[in-house]
DNA sequence: GAAGATTGATGTGTCAATCTTG
DNA sequence: CAAGATTGACACATCAATCTTC
């Protein structure tokens, strides 16, 4: 053996490239099926379910933490699907007037039905049945506890739970 | 219970939506160590780091695919390496001269020296010690599964050994 | 002056079309 | 005409600067 072992090392480069291929492969996949079943991107069927989650609505600065985006990418993502596709509407409350609201649409609820079921079938043909619900859960905690402990931001609070959009009850 | 208990759908979804953001969190504090330490970008470590893993040269194709970028992605990436940082160098061998070869340069491999360093320190701050090494091990196997299940492209054969940039042997 | 959001300039990556060589 | 690579046009996301409201 060497004087320095870096096998703690290795497993967690081995894991991060794991992890990387995967999400690029899903994340690629996702996209073309949502494209094609239902006419929008992953990031916009993210805002979307995002909103839905939220009750319909919520602040433009929260859509964007929520999404991992920027405020600018949030703003415009949020124009894009306003005047283009309808499916959402900005709002200004008078309570602070500072503050926007993006809020959804009836048309983009409806648009969201069918992009759940796309999203949803895309989920289910990459996973299949590889992983079994133990290793699943195993690796959903996992990686819940890896981004926990590096969350050193986001002051306001709500982090972890915001990106959960598709479970319609938590049953 | 009810008629349709969707339990491995949630729980795929879940994972799904850990990986997402683990894998947003990750990238995007390598990318900012690595750019404040060896002043290039995670991709253009990545690529310099595929070049290495290839003996210091790599046709243009094979290098996107290892990248997971498309054709001109790495042209274009290639370019600016060239001619902005002198890097990698863009030679034709004349046994087929449509092939472009990029191959590291001695200062593409100094640079690489800093860069892995920095990616590594970065990697290991993000895992510390979270996790251990049989979690770690196991991810990367369930995750490896699930790509070598979905990778249902690539012809010319090598994939899943493309990306591991950073082990310098396989000890 | 700070919080919230938007806009201008810019970087980065993709697709479709093109050029060259086999 | 297929394989390999590059280019033009474009989509998307970011940062820094700005504008408004608190």
């Amino acid at each position: 053996v060497t004087s320095e072992p870096p096998d703690r090392t290795n497993a967690q480069l081995a894991a991060w490239a794991a992890m990387f291929r995967a999400n690029a492969l899903f994340n690629g996949r996702i996209d073309d099926v949502l494209k094609a079943k239902a006419g929008m991107s992953l990031a916009e069927h993210e805002l979307l379910a995002v909103l839905k989650y939220h009750d319909g609505r919520a602040r433009m600065g929260d859509l964007a933490r929520a999404l991992m985006f920027s405020k600018s990418g949030a703003t415009r993502l949020v124009a894009k699907l306003e005047d283009h596709n309808g499916w959402v509407v900005r709002t200004r409350s008078s309570a602070d007037r500072r503050a926007t609201w993006a809020e959804l649409t009836p048309a983009g609820r409806k648009a969201l039905t069918t992009s759940e079921l796309a999203f949803e079938a895309a989920i289910a043909e990459l996973f299949a049945t590889h992983l079994g619900l133990t290793e699943l859960r195993r690796i959903t905690t996992d990686l819940e506890r890896l981004i926990a402990a590096n969350d050193w931001e986001a002051p306001g609070g709500s982090c972890a739970e915001d990106l959960a959009p598709d479970s319609h009850d938590v049953s």
